[in-house]
DNA sequence: TAATCATATATCGGATCGATATAGGAGTCA
DNA sequence: TGACTCCTATATCGATCCGATATATGATTA
């Protein structure tokens, strides 16, 4: 989903500058609709307020630039709902850690060992932070949402747990063939 | 990981031309380790070229541009092996589907009941397609990526089927409440 | 017979990304 | 107490990526 649609997502929760909503897309469940940052926000956030679809208000601070406070207009609102309204694209899964699995033969065991194990440490700590949120006061759609990500990623954290071992075990003598799909 | 390296990780496993490259990138184990198509696929084998990393073989043919095969190089596949020791970037998982599920009190139950069902149906396709795999012959990295696969697609399916019919009827009357996060 | 798909090569305009810039306040640690 | 890191704010820019488009023939399907 474009960048100016999930900013427009954010907004219809509530007013926010361009930072908080880098939060959102760092955090949260907004981390699993876009990777933007910086580079796309703020120019996203412009924009959208050309387009008549946010409004912008300023508040002075002392010793740092004037906080822009975005806020989604109706025809904004429009747009959001529109593109919901479209068939959603493909999900996308894309991992450099299942690349360097895959060619694990190129590499010494003692490092995917690593790998996995960090893997493992990076799938726990988000599955941790889903299942610690107080879901109390959340809709249908954003308690499924949490609930999908939780059935997923404890699949990746049980699996990668359970085959860790042969893995690793087995990555040292793997003769270099080709995998044929 | 950046388009060449991928390229070059296809070239590992033997020549190909910038066509056969895009297919193993659509289809296959590939396709969970990048997304590029054409317009990155061909001006990164010619970046590979200009860098030393891969040598070019051109075939004649009858009636259509002459036949790009592509080779790796020594120096390519020492880069495509320093590139895959280095620490893999966090795994990328994006849903425009969940972004529509999240913002669902914005939709009708009908228009959420048919997107978890294509949702449903697609993560099946994926699934069956690993599965039917027949992995005689292949090496511990590609049976453990085809097999992480299975096991987060699986969930993924299992999830939707035993959760849309409370999704779609809870989703017409949810209060159009903010998710806290 | 027409439409669609497959096989081939590519480019281009627009979107995105990640580093960088500027800068002060708060918290941490030796 | 000072250095370092993190947080809070605004943004830009060069490089990379993406998806549509171009060209064109053969194979397949309805």
């Amino acid at each position: 989903m474009d960048v100016r649609t999930v900013c427009l997502g954010v907004l219809t929760l509530g007013d926010a500058t361009g930072y908080e909503i880098r939060k959102m897309f760092e955090e949260g469940p907004f981390q699993y609709f876009t990777d933007a940052g910086f580079g796309s926000i703020y120019p996203a956030l412009k924009k959208l307020h050309g387009e008549g679809y946010v409004t912008l208000h300023e508040q002075a601070q002392d010793s740092r630039p004037d906080k822009k406070v975005y806020s989604i207009t109706p025809a904004g609102h429009e747009a959001f709902t529109a593109a919901t309204a479209r068939a959603p694209g493909a999900d996308k899964f894309r991992s450099d850690f299942l690349l360097a699995v895959f060619f694990e033969h190129f590499l010494p065991p003692n490092m995917i060992a690593k790998a996995v194990d960090e893997r493992i440490g990076w799938y726990r700590e988000k599955l941790e932070h889903m299942q610690s949120c107080d879901r109390s006061g959340w809709g249908a759609g954003p308690v499924f949402v949490n609930q999908f990500g939780q059935a997923v990623y404890g699949a990746a954290v049980k699996f990668l747990e359970e085959n860790r071992d042969s893995l690793v075990e087995s990555a040292g003598d793997t003769p270099k063939t080709e995998a044929a799909e």
